[in-house]
DNA sequence: AAGAGGCCCTGATAGC
DNA sequence: TGCTATCAGGGCCTCT
């Protein structure tokens, strides 16, 4: 489910029903993500305030009251749920739990608050979890990565020179996090159909106007799938289990083989197996 | 250093 | 119906 808005929908959302609330109990009931979920987790968290959710890129960081942070990161297939207790004080009564959201397999991890829980589902594994000892660690935790779209640093001085001399198609550029952070495969193909550039343009190719539009149209496209609540792709649900819409303004991606949106293009949409990951783009107006 | 490719995993869907 | 193959929103690792 997750690329940058996805990830940014759920921090939303979990701000708002468990800012501020205590860790009651924590279950781990499959140590094994991406990461094994570390020993000593639970202890880490338990009784502890949530401060607030923060995110960065794909990550949700939960600073907690002792100021340790937690990240989670939903990988391909990771979900959060919230689950309401109808009764209040009984967090141990499994039985007062009946959502129809809540997948019944590959529930990892639970986290209880007074009158909700957490619960963290994840069928692929690709996603994990992280325990982070204070803000200097944090910092040095995502270093390495390029700047979100929204920053800044994120100009088209910055993407001409680093696509400087590049060999590399530019569609890898925008999924290759230490170039930008938070975009992924479905917004990577819209990004270059409305900023009219092909996806395997080799990086070195792009003209410094064509820099600037990806600039602009990186921030265009993620603030609209945020505003528009994710796309609601393969069951990508809310907290709350309310999908998204951006999926219904998709100009490319999963529309092989249909007419270009674009008004007066003649083009088709093609789909083109680029660095191992499907990339949809019309084959007249893009260049 | 940069780039290509494989791999981690389950589940949905398509094709026979 | 039931099999096999392919593909899926990510990111790390290794090899050249």
């Amino acid at each position: 489910m997750p690329e940058l808005p996805e990830v940014e929908i759920v921090r939303q959302s979990l701000n708002k029903k468990i800012k501020g609330k205590i860790i009651k109990k924590i279950i781990v009931r499959n140590r094994n993500l991406r990461l094994k979920v570390p020993t000593g987790f639970e202890d880490c968290l338990k009784d502890q305030k949530i401060i607030k959710v923060n995110r960065f890129s794909k990550y949700l960081k939960l600073f907690l009251s002792n100021n340790y942070i937690c990240i989670i990161h939903l990988g391909m297939s990771g979900t959060i749920h919230l689950v309401q207790n109808k009764k209040k004080n009984k967090i141990t009564n499994m039985s007062f739990y009946h959502s129809p959201f809540l997948p019944k397999k590959h529930n990892h991890v639970e986290i209880f608050f007074d009158n909700l829980k957490l619960v963290y589902n994840d069928p692929r594994r690709f996603g994990f979890f992280e325990i982070i000892e204070n803000y200097k660690l944090l910092e040095k935790r995502f270093d390495k990565f390029g700047p979100e779209p929204f920053s800044p640093k994120f100009n088209s001085k910055y993407i001409f020179s680093f696509l400087k001399g590049k060999q590399k198609n530019i569609k890898s550029f925008l999924l290759d996090q230490k170039f930008v952070s938070g975009i992924g495969n479905i917004y990577a193909s819209e990004i270059l159909y409305l900023s009219k550039i092909k996806p395997d343009k080799k990086g070195k190719f792009l003209k410094k106007e064509e820099c600037k539009k990806i600039e602009i149209n990186s921030r265009i496209i993620l603030l609209d799938a945020i505003k528009k609540g994710g796309s609601s792709i393969r069951n990508f649900k809310s907290i709350i289990g309310k999908e998204g819409n951006f999926q219904k303004n998709f100009k490319v991606y999963q529309r092989e083989g249909l007419k270009c949106k674009r008004n007066k293009c003649n083009g088709v949409v093609k789909k083109k197996n680029i660095s191992n990951r499907s990339s949809f783009f019309c084959n007249s107006c893009q260049k």
